[in-house]
DNA sequence: ACCGGTTGTTCACGTGCTTTTTACGAGTGC
DNA sequence: GCACTCGTAAAAAGCACGTGAACAACCGGT
């Protein structure tokens, strides 16, 4: 029950992959360049995946501290993190806005790849 | 005997479920989109499912103060809720208004898909 | 120590969603 | 028919979120 190498920690959701031991990201097999607090807000979100987390709890996980009033912090790194992982995996959604909740990390199809011909 | 995960915080009515640890609702499995006023209306209703809920209550409960007088916001919650839930699960009608007395929430059938060839 | 590039923080503005309120028409029961 | 209740659309105001950019802090290499 031990044969896997380092299987056990690491986080999936789709064809993303992060690897707790090194933090390396993959991406469908490429590696991914995230910075630091980028890194630890996925891995926030990976560990609850399919949950809503408050900004409160994302920022106590990703920066260590209690979320002072007022501070946008975690929406522009939430922004961060979709532009690279939209841009490394256009066919996925992986992080969806609760409107007066929070977040959460679920790895949906883009219901993109429409047919683009009959518009409206 | 008590492996479950989250089971016990979780309102369920047809295959309608809600978490209430993190607010998410699942309708057939999927992540639907609610305000904070919807999602504590459809829980004020699915926590006296099959009984019939006045206004006056159901204003309490979601809005936490008491209605006044002339105030339709119930009404228009209501119609919200059920426009989301019927797009999510139509084969379904989960609100049901009790005319003179106030609404109550059961997961029935519609009696929908009728032919609509015959129609009256 | 200097320089260039990267990362983290904060601010500002636009946009869209939520909530409240009003209005009007349709439905219901007497 | 009449009075009341309910369904529904929409305007108006407020607020949450998305996003770009400026600035500072940090880091490695020379």
């Amino acid at each position: 029950m031990e044969a896997a190498s380092h299987e056990e920690d690491t986080l999936r959701a789709g064809e993303l992959e992060v690897r707790l031991s090194d933090g390396l990201v993959l991406a469908a097999g490429r590696p991914l360049a995230l910075s630091l607090r980028e890194l630890r807000l996925l891995i926030a979100l990976l560990e609850r995946r399919d949950r809503i987390i408050p900004r409160e709890e994302l920022y106590r996980l990703a920066w260590g501290r209690p979320l002072r009033n007022g501070d946008r912090s975690v929406d522009v790194y939430v922004h961060k993190l979709r532009t690279k992982l939209e841009t490394a995996l256009p066919q996925r959604r992986f992080i969806h806005t609760h409107f007066g909740f929070g977040y959460r990390l679920s790895p949906e199809l883009s219901h993109a790849f429409h047919n683009p011909a009959t518009g409206p």
